[in-house]
RNA sequence: GGGCGAAUGGCGGAACUGGUAGACGCGCACGACUCAAAAUCGUGUUUCGCAAGAAGUGAGAGUUCGAUUCUCUCUUCGCCCA
């Protein structure tokens, strides 16, 4: 018997995949068609274990697709701008365009070792110019629909990457990448108008059906629409401001008010730009941050104008109006009216400055005296020291009263607020798409003209300089339009907005005149089913959902609003980790078992520590070298592993025993293929075993149903019993012709799985062109089953018997039924449970 | 602090709309082959108990003939938002 050897037949099915173009697909609109993609990988070098287990779970669902007739379209690209390239080009004073070919080059190779079904003449990298152009073009559309537009605005400033960050990549008050203390900084920025579409965005969550409800949930909270009332509050005082208008969700708790809380940014704050003591104040508050999780956590200071603010339901009350740090100004007006008893932010607040603190909320639980002492109360209860309010209960009657009150006596309006601010996408980079734009000295906007596209980044520029390279490149920025001297846009755009369409252009790869053609994304879009991990719930998904709105918006003939009908986030692929008695990690191949339990690091006496299984990262050693793998392993055995153990959903532990077992697993699966083939060649007893064929037939629909609801893990123990299933029935004499006549079935529904291993043993048996097999239904139904007997709900006992017994004949077996009918010990029976061929409960 | 989710053997995990808990794999134990080991094959493996049997799905209650599954309270962990 030869041992399967997987290096030579990997390659050769990978080599007839690529030769014979086989994942090649055309729009057509004759054929139904299925859309899987995965999300795209950033060309860091090396692929990694997550991008194996991501691909690989795409790659199961394209394949068994493709065999169910679907054209499949499974393509594969690379998000190739972003700030990794440009800093590993400084670093090793490197172009970051060579840097990154060299790396989609390996990766691609990588890749390639995996088996994966792509059509490779769809790939594209969004560093070409031959897509960014288009990405321009599109920047160019929005910008005549006026979903582009340029202003001034406080950013997070990432000091160490010296660039703008998005309120997204702002994690605890660092900068995503560089973990750098994010400051505020004002600079004139490009924003995407996504908050125009704010209500779309929200509503169409709910068509989503196949997505799961956890990604829906955190998108709706991004979102966050709150309902509430905008109050106009009067304003008394030496300065000339009549009125500041507050966005509140608790209009309700009004005669709660004991402050005005004004932005430091607000514009009253104009007529103090002069007071040394506010700007003093207005520089502590910006090392706060821009975080609501730093304005949270932070101390709440304030600052005093001498103005008073006039409760408008109560117009003898006179309240002070400070400057305070927790107020933004991007969030409602810029201005709160403060309510300490109710809210934990005021209440500090106002502890602070020794204002009043009137409780207007109680609990049901508790009476009118009810007061907030130690901590605010922002929970439900009934309304007390408001007036004509009281007894209202909040907030389900109280909010909606209090705003018909307000609009009654034109002192506010019921208004709908939203959480999502606009995108802002410049980026003060060197290695993103420049911003079709240019300006004269006055700084006039002029767009590029689409004819001039692209605009292309220059190459071979000197990265080693303060701040964004494309500043000191004075010729590139230099342009001459109808006559005037203008001067490039100098930032780039986030490389969100290249993944933001990437979806479209996979459909129309090589088209020229515009992003993607019409016909072929009405055939192909949307997306059946998107995979990708979970960390890009909100950002990457809500950009490219605001992409199709932004596009289909004022044109009639776009209908497709939703980019990914179906949504996958599969899990990591973790790790134990390991330290040596320094407190260094280790990684997995610097140590070795003595014994089973103990772990030495090699070639020295340092006993390693076992950590917790975490998930795979450079920066804690645990990463496991999936070329490596798949060298000494396999592909097959890699996919196999990776889908094996952990639904797709969660976590999986990568382990040396795992992948070693799944390894063997393929050399038992050939060994029994050989005996298979060694049965063809001979005459066979005309004996059948119709337990075989409705095995198999068992088998075929447990494999469906699991490839149809993403439990690869469970194909895999379907497979492991089918296997030792069919290993036991071979060395019988009458199964032959029977298992011979099924085996073929067997291996097609291997494939998507096992690739290579599978289509080798079918061309083996000179099977070609095959499709899948579909279970025959009238085989499901059982010819034996069994039926569990209970005594006052415990299991007794379990009778064999065909289908649809009657409960009395089924008592009658009881009877005769030792085991049983000691429990019964003639006891009289009160009554009886009985579920058609499942269960008899007697009650006694 | 809020939202969402999870908790099942030594481990990863199965169990369809309430109906045989622990599929499948790992690990472990024993056996076969071997001078021996590896590899391979076979058997066993929730716990307690010699056994009959009993207990058992994070803890506690509830609904039910019957609960891993439904309801409530609590604990712990994870993720997201703060």
């Amino acid at each position: 018997m030869s041992r399967y050897n997987f290096k030579s037949i990997e390659t050769k099915w990978q080599n007839y995949w690529e030769k014979n173009k086989s994942f090649k697909v055309k729009t057509d609109p004759a054929k139904k068609k299925f859309y899987c993609l995965e999300m795209f990988p950033y060309p860091s070098g090396k692929i990694h274990m997550g991008h194996v287990r991501n691909y690989t779970i795409g790659d199961v669902l394209a394949r068994y697709k493709s065999l169910q007739g679907y054209n499949v379209l499974h393509p594969m690209g690379w998000d190739s701008f972003g700030m990794p390239a440009e800093n590993a080009a400084k670093q090793n004073n490197l172009d970051p365009k060579k840097w990154t070919e060299t790396n989609i080059l390996n990766m691609k190779t990588q890749l390639k070792k995996l088996g994966l079904s792509i059509d490779w003449d769809r790939e594209i990298s969004t560093c070409n110019k031959d897509y960014y152009k288009h990405q321009q073009a599109f920047f160019l559309e929005l910008f005549e629909k006026k979903l582009v537009y340029r202003k001034e605005n406080y950013v997070n400033w990432d000091p160490v990457d010296e660039t703008v960050l998005a309120n997204e990549q702002v994690i605890d008050g660092k900068g995503w990448r560089s973990g750098a203390i994010v400051e505020r900084k004002k600079l004139s920025q490009w924003f995407f108008n996504i908050s125009k579409f704010s209500q779309e965005l929200l509503d169409g969550i709910e068509k989503l059906d196949t997505w799961p409800n956890k990604v829906k949930t955190m998108q709706k909270n991004w979102i966050g629409k709150s309902f509430g009332c905008e109050i106009d509050f009067k304003i008394e005082g030496n300065l000339p401001i009549k009125n500041i208008k507050c966005f509140t969700t608790r209009p309700d708790t009004l005669f709660g008010f004991s402050f005005l809380a004004l932005s430091v940014d607000h514009e009253v704050s104009k007529f103090y730009n002069d007071n040394e003591d506010f700007l003093n104040f207005k520089q502590e508050c910006s090392k706060t941050g821009t975080t609501e999780e730093a304005i949270a956590v932070g101390e709440k200071i304030g600052f005093k104008t001498s103005l008073v603010a006039v409760n408008p339901l109560n117009p003898k009350q006179k309240v002070p109006v400070y400057f305070a740090n927790f107020v933004l100004m991007d969030y409602g007006f810029g201005a709160v009216f403060g309510c300490p008893a109710h809210d934990q932010r005021d209440f500090d607040f106002a502890k602070k400055y020794d204002l009043e603190i009137r409780t207007v909320v109680r609990p049901d639980d508790k009476n009118e005296k009810f007061k907030v002492i130690d901590e605010a109360y922002p929970g439900p209860g009934v309304l007390i020291n408001s007036d004509f309010l009281n007894g209202l209960k909040a907030p389900e009657n109280s909010i909606l009263e209090t705003i018909k009150i307000l609009e009654q006596k034109k002192l506010g309006k019921k208004q709908i607020n939203f959480r999502l601010k606009d995108w802002g996408v410049s980026r003060q980079r060197y290695w993103g798409c420049p911003i079709p734009i240019a300006y004269d000295e006055n700084g006039k906007v002029y767009p590029i003209p689409k004819s001039m596209l692209p605009v292309e980044l220059p190459e071979n520029i000197d990265l080693n300089v303060k701040g964004n390279p494309l500043d000191s490149q004075n010729n590139w920025r230099k342009i001459n339009l109808d006559g005037k001297k203008l001067f490039r846009e100098t930032d780039t755009l986030d490389t969100f907005v290249c993944s933001s369409w990437y979806y479209l252009r996979f459909c129309s790869p090589t088209e020229t005149e515009y992003g993607f053609k019409r016909e072929d994304i009405d055939y192909w879009m949307p997306v059946d089913q998107y995979i990708g991990g979970v960390e890009h719930a909100i950002l990457h998904l809500l950009y490219s959902r605001f992409f199709m709105q932004a596009l289909s918006h004022e044109n009639i003939n776009f209908n497709i609003l939703e980019p990914f009908s179906g949504l996958f986030t599969q899990g990591m692929v973790c790790h134990e980790t390991y330290k040596d008695p320094d407190n260094n990690w280790i990684s997995p191949d610097e140590i070795e078992n003595i014994d089973g339990k103990k772990y030495l690091k090699k070639d020295t006496t340092k006993l390693i520590s076992v950590g917790p299984s975490e998930s795979m990262s450079k920066s804690k050693k645990n990463t496991i070298d999936p070329e490596n793998i798949i060298a000494d392993y396999g592909a097959d055995s890699v996919r196999l592993f990776i889908l094996s153990d952990s639904p797709p959903e969660k976590d999986v532990q990568w382990s040396e025993e795992g992948i070693v077992s799944s390894f063997k697993f393929i050399q038992k699966l050939w060994k029994l293929n050989e005996k298979v083939i060694n049965e063809m060649n001979k005459n066979h007893s005309t004996d059948y075993d119709d337990e075989i064929t409705r095995y198999t037939n068992k088998y075929l629909k447990k494999v469906h149903d699991n490839l149809e609801s993403f439990s690869y893990n469970k194909i895999i123990a379907n497979l492991y019993e089918m296997y030792s299933f069919l290993n036991k029935k071979i060395e019988k004499a009458y199964t032959k012709k029977t298992i011979i006549e099924n085996y073929q079935k067997i291996l097609i529904v291997m494939t998507p799985i096992l690739p290579h291993f599978a289509n080798e043993c079918l061309s083996i048996l000179k099977v070609r062109d095959f499709i899948w097999p579909e279970y025959d239904i009238s085989l499901l139904k059982e010819e034996i089953i069994n039926v569990v007997i209970q005594i006052n709900g415990k299991k007794r006992g379990v009778l064999q018997t065909k289908p649809n017994i009657t409960e009395e004949k089924l008592f009658q077996m009881i009877k005769n039924d030792e085991k049983i009918i000691k429990y019964l010990n003639q006891k009289t029976i009160k009554r009886k449970v009985f579920i058609k061929d499942k269960l008899l409960n007697i009650i006694i």
